[in-house]
DNA sequence: AATAAAAGGGTAAACGTTTCCACTTTTTCT
DNA sequence: AGAAAAAGTGGAAACGTTTACCCTTTTATT
């Protein structure tokens, strides 16, 4: 592959030269500057990037780390940073990291030795403390989904709580009394949250949430239906349920039309996430809104924006409050 | 950040010593070894990796370009390069390319310019005889979904004239014989091979489709839905269709059912493309699968296949066939 | 017409690594 | 014991750019 040099010595010019007519500078001549462009077309000059980002010592890349690309909720988060980068004349630069510190710890290192600037980070093993240290080391890290109180103005995260609260209220103003709960066996704060956002809201409105009722299960089609059978053995009556994402939703709604059940005239189902999922359902599911790819675009930009010098820190830092979207799996009692 | 002449000075070593540390290198004394780990830990040292792909002419890293991560079939592609990635100990350089020509130039022009070896390129717009220029100027370069040629031997793709076939051939083994299709509008061709194949095989068992039996639509949920009516609207009986895609496929089922038709009863219907919808509906979609993870992998082994200067290049090249996945959506008439 | 300013272009250092070569010290072999 | 081999280490060039600084030529100003 050529390099400036080549294109230097053809054209009859000084590799400066070239370099300016690369990066569109001043100081060159309309003559040089077609002779040198030519130059460049006939061979098909591509400037290499790894040098020009050592030398500037930045690397127009954007970071970001998630789990998995197959699961739709992650491929938003990293399709929302996509979209900034695009904007941004920037380009991804993608680490999948497995649910472990170790595996997380590899991901995040291979965008700092790419010197990555910014980076949009999906942690959920890694202490607190040892993002804090990482924090100081990238100016430009953003974490999302989750928040860390010292650093709350690097952090884009969702109340999930509040979720569950606002999926209680729901099932509340329609009347149902008698609800159950599918929850993650996932040992991640997400589902303990939200669940207990729901308990709360339905304890203030003097509902106890029977401990029976509330099954735990992989966060997907085939724990929901798990979970739902679990929930049917129980022989307890129930109206609604409130289910930990949209993936358990549909399996429980699958299981529950299977014994007999019509979704929503004999019980309601909400889920959580919104993800593509939920519109493709039938009934069409009710669920709250996780503006994923919106906080990853915003996260995106607050990384950007902690690169310049100037930043004005927001120190509330960035919650989100999930959206009831109410479709077609629930209804009153 | 700190640098290997950083580490080389406090450690008191030539930064050739700290060098053959970093890359575990021959030649250098346990007691060094010790020192010069140790510094580089109290410092937080991390190589930079701009600097190393300079000097050693290559980037550990596997570029894929597809048009949209949001879309789960090219997540799954993505997915597909990552996981090999990841055990190559290489990472992934994502470039999102629009449906445009000059977009995927862009896209894969970018991945250049990081001097990615490996690349497993998704286009639909760019001409042939610049496809064969890309490739001649990258040899790890990939072509997924895709056939040329000239250059089979670097393609992977699918027989989509071939899928038409195993739908139909499905389709006659439960007797059906009026037959209808949803097609694409988007002038790729895949949706032309599809449909191709699927016409040729009813014509040979002797049975023509009725020219208005065939609707086109965006291929997403509501192009399904509109299509149905199109269909319905015709008068014309039939008792299954042949949808593009899954999403189309059960925007398709939404409509028949709310028409009053049973699928799979009343009326079959065969999606395409098996993606994480299809197992999520109900009913579960009988479609065809496309086993673009796994193509993903094959061509990124490929790619890195092809970097070696005694690759045996397979003149066949990689051509897949869509399996049957016989789920509920379809009956015997 | 003389001079200042602007424009055009070149030289060379720097970015952070790897690696070839050379040198010294230690170990092994006979 | 002496020679040969091996082990350990450092010096310096190279990778492909950008950019500060300098020099020359052209243009504008008075």
């Amino acid at each position: 592959m050529s390099t400036i040099k080549d294109i230097a010595r053809i054209a009859g010019v000084s590799i400066a030269t070239v370099s300016r007519v690369i990066n569109n500078g001043p100081k060159v001549g309309q003559k040089t500057r077609e002779k040198v462009t030519q130059v460049m077309n006939d061979l098909g000059f591509t400037p290499n990037a790894n040098a020009r980002a050592l030398v500037t010592q930045k690397s127009s890349t954007i970071g970001v780390v998630v789990p998995e690309l197959t699961d739709p909720f992650f491929a938003s988060l990293a399709s929302g940073v996509d979209k900034i980068a695009r904007e941004k004349n920037m380009q991804l630069l993608l680490s999948t990291a497995l649910l472990s510190a170790e595996s997380e710890r590899a991901a995040i290192n291979l965008l700092i030795e790419r010197r990555c600037q910014s980076i949009v980070f999906h942690s959920k093993k890694l202490s607190d403390e040892e993002l804090l240290v990482l924090c100081q080391k990238i100016p430009g890290l953003v974490l999302i989904d989750r928040v860390i109180e010292e650093i709350k103005h690097k952090c884009v995260w969702i109340d999930n709580a509040e979720g569950g609260k606002i999926a209680a209220r729901h099932l509340l103003s329609l009347q149902h009394q008698q609800v159950a709960c599918i929850s993650s066996k996932f040992k991640i704060e997400d589902p303990a949250l939200r669940l207990q956002g729901f308990t709360q809201e339905l304890a203030n409105n003097g509902i106890e949430l029977d401990k029976q009722l509330i099954q735990y299960a992989e966060p997907n089609l085939q724990g929901g239906e798990i979970a739902t059978q679990h929930l049917l053995a129980t022989g307890k009556p129930f109206s609604a349920v409130f289910v930990y994402n949209d993936a358990m939703a549909i399996g429980a709604i699958s299981t529950l039309e299977d014994n007999g059940f019509n979704v929503p005239n004999d019980i309601s189902v909400i889920g959580f996430d919104d993800v593509l999922l939920s519109r493709y359902s039938r009934p069409k599911l009710t669920t709250l809104h996780y503006p994923i790819k919106e906080m990853a675009q915003h996260a995106t930009l607050l990384s950007l924006e902690l690169l310049k010098t100037d930043a004005n820190y927001n120190n509330n830092g960035l919650k989100y409050v999930p959206r009831l979207v109410k479709r077609e799996s629930t209804n009153a009692k």
